[in-house]
DNA sequence: GCGCTGCGTTGACCCATATCAAAAACATAA
DNA sequence: TTATGTTTTTGATATGGGTCAACGCAGCGC
């Protein structure tokens, strides 16, 4: 039996133990250390006393609506951003149209580095419900790393996270069966909201069949199909997008391929 | 029709006129400034006058023998690694011990940094054939890059291209027909060479069927069916492991889905 | 209320690619 | 050189998941 990494799978997690659901009243809050997913954010990486500098950088700007862009592939770079609440999901269009989404991101998280390398963003970034992020312009972040080390060196690590959960998706893209691919992609956010104090059992999925399709490619009816059978076999209780694990360690099983496990669920 | 960028698909790449084996003779040459790849490597990132700096870091060892590793998955973070001459394959093995080749890496670029997140590698990395690479330390290279901004800058870089090569390849593999794949892959070798001043359109693949098929979400056999047909369309010929491109238009139409052009060479 | 629109589900069918099997080509060693 | 193992190719067959089509259902504007 296999306990995920943090941010198996995905974007750039880091650790929580709050959500900024809980201070909803205010919308435009004022400092990091004010904010409640300080612990898991960019602030982790700098000490109390220099937390004022890394502060002056920030821009926290007004909530995306669901559907909006925060950025769009070909867009200048500028600025990378944390999310504050809500869900971001990422995309690439490649040259015949087609859309690949390579990422869905969650309060603490961290998105946009795939600008730097050629001051362009190649990913399109979108609001799939109303969302709150904190802009961070990256050239201004750059020279405040040279100044903290620790803080270079979290984005060293940061950025090396996000290869390793695109190749963990790699694997399940040309590896895994559709079960797998699925029951992988909810364990990831199962332990995503776990770091963040949240029911690792019970949460709503803030994207679409679709997205879900495109992520892991599969089509919709696949995802569909899988949902339905999980539900058949007692793993999942999905009402929309409400989902609720009944079966932790046989979605475990399923998600690493262990077709056997599935018969007796025991272990 | 498309040109792809200059490490699609890849690894770290960056951009050379020059390859090491054209300096067979000293193997463990001594420094950065003597190094016919300088002008794609890490010193591109670096003044004249800092070269010592960082040439001071760098451990030249011993090249490696085909099919040795020069890190393997689970070992502890140490080091990034320069690819002076040869190929080097890096791959993950899933819970299940399925292998998912993740990376082939050309001289001038760099490999390891999927290290640094947590100390410790989540990929193995194999020569292909005998290879030589430059061990950079890492930590003293956070440290030099405190000094350097420009390095700290390029290494940014490097890390944000890495992402952005795994994530066409995400598309690729999520997306793409068979064909279309291993287009894709044989022009980012194509674009690769050509970079380093070598024949874009004849040159050697490094790596076994078994290898490309296995990083491209492909059976074996699929691989060579597919090398097969594009002989007979003849826009390759294939002498095992030697490859020619005989219609570049067209493998670029085939690598973007434009079926079209495949009847009508034209355009 | 009604119809419209968009998302999700279900069923029937099909195809690209996997899998299995075997031969052929190549490499390595004695 | 022959013997032995490995890689590649080719053919025959099977299958997971894609595609197409139809329907259900919820939300929304009128």
């Amino acid at each position: 039996m296999v306990v995920f990494r943090s941010n198996f799978l995905m974007g750039s997690a880091m650790s929580s133990n709050d959500n900024a659901s809980r201070i909803p009243s205010r919308s435009l809050n004022v400092s990091c250390s004010d904010c409640s997913l300080n612990p898991i954010c960019l602030p982790v990486a700098v000490k109390e006393q220099q937390l004022d500098e890394l502060d002056g950088i920030i821009k926290r700007s007004k909530p995306l609506k669901k559907g909006e862009h925060l950025f769009r592939a070909s867009d200048g770079f500028e600025s990378i951003y944390a999310v504050r609440s809500g869900t971001i999901k990422t995309y690439t269009v490649s040259e015949d149209g087609e859309e690949q989404v390579t990422g869905f991101y969650l309060p603490g998280e961290i998105l946009g580095v795939d600008g730097i390398s050629n001051n362009i963003h190649s990913n399109s970034a979108k609001a799939l419900e109303t969302a709150a992020v904190c802009e961070i312009p990256f050239s201004r972040l750059e020279s405040l790393s040279t100044e903290i080390p620790s803080l270079q060196h979290h984005f060293f690590k940061l950025m090396s996270k996000e290869i390793q959960s695109d190749q963990q998706l790699l694997m399940l893209l040309s590896k895994k069966s559709a079960e797998e691919r699925i029951a992988a992609l909810l364990l990831s956010i199962s332990a995503r909201h776990a770091l963040r104090g949240l029911s690792a059992t019970g949460f709503r999925l803030p994207m679409s069949r679709n997205d879900i399709g495109n992520f892991l490619g599969l089509a919709v009816e696949t995802v569909s199909r899988v949902f339905t059978r999980l539900q058949k076999q007692n793993v999942l209780a999905v009402d929309g997008k409400e989902v609720e694990i009944l079966d932790h360690k046989l979605l475990c099983a399923i998600s690493n391929g262990n077709a056997d496990d599935m018969v007796s669920n025991s272990a």
